[in-house]
DNA sequence: TCTGGGGTCCTAGGACCC
DNA sequence: TCTGGGGTCCTAGGACCC
């Protein structure tokens, strides 16, 4: 096939949960707000408005650090639910321009506009049109980058925020990156960074001049990547495949941050239960079945460990994971207190792949249950049903820790 | 500053097999 | 004895993204 350029529009939406709570609560428009939580809880900034920024406050900031710049500010507590809804709103506004279109996370989506000309018209026309509709369906403002790969669409998106538009020409791409920080990159972070700087490397150009046999001597895959990358190449693991087509998902986990580090066994293990069964719930909604099983321990002094079991059957099953993620622990808990736990699932095979098992074991009657419990758990809430070692940690975390709620729950809204 | 929660991908070493 | 080479699977840790 005639190998023109690909057009692709890289949306992100701008500030989205701070916008989405300013559809709910329209008084907190242009005010400093704070998405995430308390100021004096542990936690970190979900999202600040821009009027909040201007303090110094951004996401991934604790909380009460985001007090101290900003004291001013309005904390409040996400709402996923929110976010998730306002999400298919975006994809649905987003399905109206092209079919070929992929959300690589809940406020961002690459569309593959090639060949929309005829219909939409050109590019900066088609993007206007996109504007106009996020508005009109969502109440939210977008940023909309475009050029030839994933890569410069995503830059230009960036570059183009609040609510803007840049478009970079095809055979412009190498001019347009060029005097950027190589920071710009997605991918390099705070250490390849570094690394780079190191080396004498500041900006896209100084990476695009360098030699791609040194750059996967000194950085070894990732640095053939960035050597793409830095041409305004879709390069890497990250941007492989065509836009849509992504499979499903690697892994599922669930963790929690206590509110107070705690040492206590029976509380560590009924959370233990909480999480294999969330953990479960999502494997079975989605139909897989997963063979490894993580459990993660972060002590006081935020010191992390992972360990980790291969099944030989892959499962779906609580009991079964949680039986093998107790085993984890109780191996490798030496009795300090503990900051979080976390249980994560991968390595999976679908149902299909199982298929020579269905009828034929204990593991239906299993499933079957765990489905109907699942059910009533929609129905009745989630304390319907549980393990009775997750009933335990409900009840502490309840009475002792969060009077408020379920921990790593929202109140009904 | 006192550090959430949900993910993806890469690296490196050891076991094990031929 | 002093010793290969490749492939796959598993585990642990960490960079990075939103």
């Amino acid at each position: 096939m005639p190998a023109a350029h690909r057009t692709i529009f890289h949306v992100d939406m701008d500030a989205f949960f701070v916008s989405v709570e300013e559809v709910f609560d329209p008084s907190l428009k242009g005010k400093p707000v704070v998405v995430g939580g308390r100021p004096n809880e542990r936690g970190v900034v979900s999202a600040a408005s821009y009027a909040a920024r201007k303090f110094g406050v951004h996401s991934a900031m604790p909380l009460r650090t985001a007090a101290k710049l900003c004291p001013q500010a309005i904390f409040v507590d996400g709402h996923p639910d929110r976010y998730r809804e306002y999400s298919a709103k975006v994809y649905e506004v987003l399905n109206h321009f092209s079919p070929k279109l992929e959300m690589v996370s809940i406020d961002e989506a690459y569309v593959d506009m090639t060949g929309t000309e005829r219909l939409l018209g050109p590019p900066m026309g088609a993007a206007h049109a996109l504007h106009v509709a996020m508005k009109t369906a969502t109440q939210l403002n977008c940023s909309i980058g475009i050029g030839t790969s994933r890569l410069v669409a995503k830059i230009c998106s960036d570059q183009a925020k609040p609510n803007g538009v840049l478009w970079i020409m095809p055979g412009r791409e190498a001019e347009f990156l060029a005097p950027l920080d190589v920071r710009k990159i997605p991918g390099v972070g705070k250490v390849m960074e570094k690394r780079l700087q190191d080396q004498g490397i500041h900006k896209v150009s100084d990476l695009a001049s360098r030699d791609p046999g040194w750059l996967e001597q000194n950085f070894g895959a990732l640095g053939i990547a960035l050597s793409g990358k830095a041409h305004g190449l879709d390069a890497g693991a990250w941007f492989d495949g065509d836009i849509g087509e992504a499979d499903g998902p690697r892994s599922i986990s669930h963790e929690h941050t206590f509110s107070r580090d705690t040492a206590d066994a029976q509380q560590l293990e009924s959370t233990l239960a909480r999480l294999s069964e969330m953990v479960c719930r999502r494997l079975r909604e989605q139909k897989l079945h997963a063979r490894t099983l993580q459990l993660k321990l972060r002590d006081s002094g935020f010191h992390t460990i992972t360990r980790a079991h291969t099944l030989n059957e892959p499962t779906a099953i609580d009991s079964v994971v949680f039986a093998t993620i107790r085993a984890l622990f109780r191996a490798n808990w030496k009795g300090e207190a503990i900051r979080l736990l976390g249980v994560h699932a991968a390595h999976f095979e679908d149902e299909s792949e199982q298929i020579g098992l269905v009828g034929q074991g204990p593991h239906d009657k299993w499933n079957q249950a765990l489905s109907a419990a699942d059910r009533l758990r929609e129905k009745y809430g989630e304390n319907a049903v549980s393990l009775a070692t997750g009933m335990k940690a409900r009840f502490r975390e309840r009475t002792h820790e969060n009077p408020a709620g379920l921990p790593g729950k929202k109140k009904p809204s």
